[in-house]
DNA sequence: TTATTTTGTATAACTATTATACTAAATTTC
DNA sequence: GAAATTTAGTATAATAGTTATACAAAATAA
C-alpha cells in the first residue's frame, strides 16, 4: 500500500506548470505572457514554453496585442472557448434536462426530455443517443464533449461507483451508472453527483461564491438535503452521504418521518413541509403562484414562508455549527422565496447562535434560476477542466 | 491572487521525492532501498539519492544486512527515532500536562502542572521555561524538538491566530497564543488545536483508526464538541469552529442552554447532562466511581448511562448524516464509559437511521486512557513530521 | 564451483527550469 | 523628432534531478 500522490520527475514538473498557466488564464482571460509569469510566480520562459504547447493544440490562441501601458504592448493569450463543449445533465423524476455550454460555461442551448421509463437504462440509453448527436452537431470543435456531469436523485457512493438510495427514484437504487454510461460512451468522461452536491459547486462556478473556501449549498424540492464545499473540493464522507441533513433530528420527540426517524429537518422545513402547512398540494397550487403570493403580501403564505424560515434557521444552527461555513446558499425551489424567508432564517438565528459564531456569515438565495441545478451539473465538468486540457496538451500524437 | 500549490522545478521534484522516501519509511520502518523503491514506485537511484541525504543529515541509519531471501541481503534502513523530541500539552482549566515522546510516538516522560494562574500570559511563561528546560536535557538529539502541539479548551481561529471562544477559560479569549509562544520561542514549531480536534488527529495517530480516511471524534468532559477528520485533515470550516456540535438542536422546544438557544445537544448528552441525571456533582462523585458503578451494575446509574447513550445517539444521527464517517470514536470522559453505552447508541441509532445508513460504521471508545489529549497533542506534531524532517535534511548547511 | 537472484552503485543521457543576454515595440523625455 | 526608458517576449547555455544501462556485491541454489 503505497503513500499517495505522484512521484516527483520532470513530466510531474510540467504537468505542474501547465496547470499554473492554463488555471490563470482561465481565471484571468484574455492574459499576456508577462501577466501569467507575474500571477503564478513562474519563469518567464517556463511561461512561453507551456503556452506555446497550448496553442500548438489550438486550446489558447493570441489575441493580439494592447497597447495600454508604455513599453512593448503584451500578446494577449485568451482560451478557446468555442473549442470544445461541456455537457449537464439533471436527472428528475419524470424528465431529465440537458444543458450545453462552450468551455466558458456559456449557454449554447438546453433541452428538456421526459424520462418515459423509471428503468435507469432507459436513461443511459437515451443520452448515449442525445451525446453521440452532440458530438456529431459539434464535431468540427477541437476538444469536443469535454466531458458530461450528470446529477442524479438521491446518493451516489464514488467508492463503487453505484446510485446509493435515491428515494424519489427507486427504480435507480443499486444501478452501475458509470459503468453503464461509460461502456456505452467509452471516450467521454463522466461526472456523477447527487444534486445538492452539484448545487454547491454550481454557486463556486456560476453562482455569488466564485472565490468562496467554505460553502454549504441547501435544497428541498420536496425532501432536503445539503451540499458542502471546503477547500476546493466536495465533502463526501466515507460513502458518498454527507449533507444528509433533511434527516437530521431537530425535534426529538416531533413528528413522525417517512425515514423511521422522529422529528427530521425536512418534517418542518422543506418545500413538501411548506405545502403541508398552507394544505394545499403542488397540483392545487404550482410552486410559482406561492412565490407570487409572498412577494404580493398575503398573509397567510407570509406567515407560512415566515413560519418555514423559523425551522429552516432551527437547522441552519446546526449546520453552521457542524461546517462553519463562510457562505449559505438556499437553492432550489426554496431559493424562489428570496428575502422574507432569509429574514425570517436571520431571525432565529440570532436567537440560537451567539453573535461571534455568525460574524462574517453570508446567507442567499441561489439566483441561477431554473436552469440552476443544469449548470450543477455542468460545473462539474468545469471544475475538472484544467485536468483534462492538460492531459490533452501533453498527448504525444493528436 | 494566485493559484494555489507550489509551481514545479526540481527542487520540488526533490521535495516530494523525500517525502515519499521517508513516509514509506516511517510506515515501513525498518526498510531496504529496494523495498523504498518498489513501494514507492521511486528509481532505484532516486531512493538511493534521498536515503543518503538522510544518512548524511543522520536523520536515518543503515542498521546493517538481514540475510533472509536469497539474493544479495537488503541494508535496512531505519529513522533514528531517537534524533528529537515531540512535545504534546494539554490546556486543561486547573493544570496542563506536557507529554514528551521520541520521533515514534513512544512516551519518554509526561508531567502534570498547576495552571496557577488563569492569564494566558502566565501559561506561556510556564510552557517556555518547561520548553527551554527539555531543549537542554534532550540538546545531544540532532533535531532537538521537532514541534510543540498545544491543546486548548474552546476554538482556535487559525486564519488569525487568535483563540476564539472558551467557555472554560474565559481568560484565554481573544489572546494572540501562536503570536506570543513563537516570540519567546523563535525556532519551536508549534501547532494549536482545540481538544476535539487533537483527539481525532490522536485516534489517527495512536488509537484504533490508524488507516481510517473519514473519522468522527466525540468527546464531552462538561459541555460536548466533536472533531472531524476527513481525507488526511482536520475538517475545521472557514474559522474553526465547525464540529460545535454540542449547541447543535435536537429537541427545538427543549430545556434552555446557556448558550441561549433550546434543545441543545450537550443539555442531554454530555457529562454535565449525565450529572444533572444523577442528582450529582463531580464533587460528590468523582467520575471514576461512575464508571465503576456502571460495571458493578448499580440500577440507577446504568439507566442514566442508558438515557445519556439515547441522546447520544440521537446527536450522532445528526453527525453520521453531516459527516458520513466510517468511524465515530467516543472520547473524553464520556469514552470511559465503554460498552454498556456504545449498546445503548446502537440501540437508537437503528430505530433512526435505516440500517444502508449504518452498514460498514464503526463506533467505538477510545482506548488511550488518560493521556488520551496530551497524545492527540503529540498526534498534532506527528502529522507534520514529514515535512520538518524534509525542510531539514534539505537544509544548505547544518 | 557455477549459475542465479537480488541489492545497491556508477555513469552518462535526458529534459524542464532558469539566468543571462538579447530583440521587439511601445511611450516618455529632452 | 531622436534618444532614453520601459515592458514583452525569445534565444541560448547552464543547472540539476531523474532515469536507463551497465556493473559490482553478496547471498542462495544447483
Amino acid at each position: 500500500m503505497r503513500h499517495k500522490g505522484p512521484i516527483g520527475n520532470q513530466d510531474l514538473v510540467k504537468k505542474i506548470n501547465m496547470e499554473h498557466t492554463i488555471r490563470t488564464i482561465l481565471a484571468h482571460r484574455p492574459l499576456s505572457r508577462a501577466k501569467i509569469a507575474s500571477l503564478t510566480g513562474l519563469n518567464k520562459m517556463t511561461v512561453s514554453s507551456c503556452v506555446d504547447l497550448y496553442l500548438q493544440k489550438g486550446i489558447v490562441a493570441e489575441l493580439g496585442t494592447t497597447g495600454t501601458s508604455r513599453g512593448r504592448p503584451p500578446i494577449l493569450i485568451d482560451i478557446d472557448e468555442t473549442g470544445g463543449i461541456c455537457v449537464g445533465v439533471d436527472v428528475e423524476i419524470n424528465q431529465f434536462t440537458v444543458l450545453v455550454t462552450d468551455l466558458s460555461g456559456k449557454k449554447l442551448e438546453s433541452e428538456v426530455y421526459p424520462l418515459e421509463d423509471k428503468d435507469p437504462l432507459y436513461f443511459v440509453e437515451a443520452i448515449t443517443r442525445i451525446l453521440a448527436n452532440l458530438a456529431g452537431v459539434h464535431n468540427q470543435r477541437r476538444l469536443g464533449i469535454v466531458g458530461v456531469g450528470v446529477v442524479i436523485q438521491g446518493y451516489y457512493n464514488h467508492n463503487t461507483n453505484i446510485v446509493g438510495f435515491s428515494a424519489n427514484l427507486q427504480e435507480w437504487n443499486g444501478f452501475h451508472l458509470m459503468e453503464e454510461l461509460s461502456r456505452r460512451n467509452p471516450s467521454l468522461l463522466f461526472y456523477v453527483k447527487p444534486a445538492p452536491y452539484a448545487g454547491a459547486m454550481g454557486e463556486i462556478h456560476f453562482g455569488r461564491s466564485r472565490l468562496v473556501e467554505h460553502l454549504v449549498y441547501v435544497t428541498s424540492s420536496w425532501g432536503m438535503s445539503v451540499g458542502v464545499y471546503n477547500k476546493g473540493e466536495l465533502f463526501t464522507g466515507s460513502t458518498g452521504t454527507a449533507g444528509r441533513l433533511g434527516h437530521s433530528t431537530i425535534h426529538m420527540n416531533g413528528k413522525k418521518c417517512t425515514c423511521g426517524n422522529r422529528g427530521c429537518w425536512e418534517m418542518y422545513a422543506s418545500i413538501k413541509a411548506l405545502y403541508q402547512q398552507l394544505e394545499q398540494t403542488p397540483q392545487q397550487v404550482p410552486f410559482a403562484d406561492i412565490v407570487d403570493n409572498v412577494n404580493r403580501g398575503d398573509s397567510q403564505t407570509t406567515s407560512a414562508v415566515h413560519e418555514l424560515g423559523h425551522y429552516l434557521g432551527i437547522g441552519l444552527v446546526n449546520v453552521i455549527n457542524a461546517y462553519n461555513p463562510g457562505v449559505i446558499c438556499i437553492g432550489g425551489l426554496l431559493g424562489l422565496l428570496g428575502q422574507p424567508l432569509l429574514n425570517s432564517i436571520w431571525g432565529t438565528l440570532r436567537e440560537s447562535i451567539p453573535a461571534r459564531f455568525l460574524e462574517g456569515l453570508d446567507i442567499y438565495c441561489s439566483d441561477l434560476g431554473e436552469l440552476g441545478v443544469a449548470y450543477g451539473a455542468v460545473s462539474l465538468v468545469l471544475d475538472q477542466l484544467p485536468g483534462t486540457i492538460i492531459r490533452y496538451a501533453l498527448l504525444e500524437q493528436v
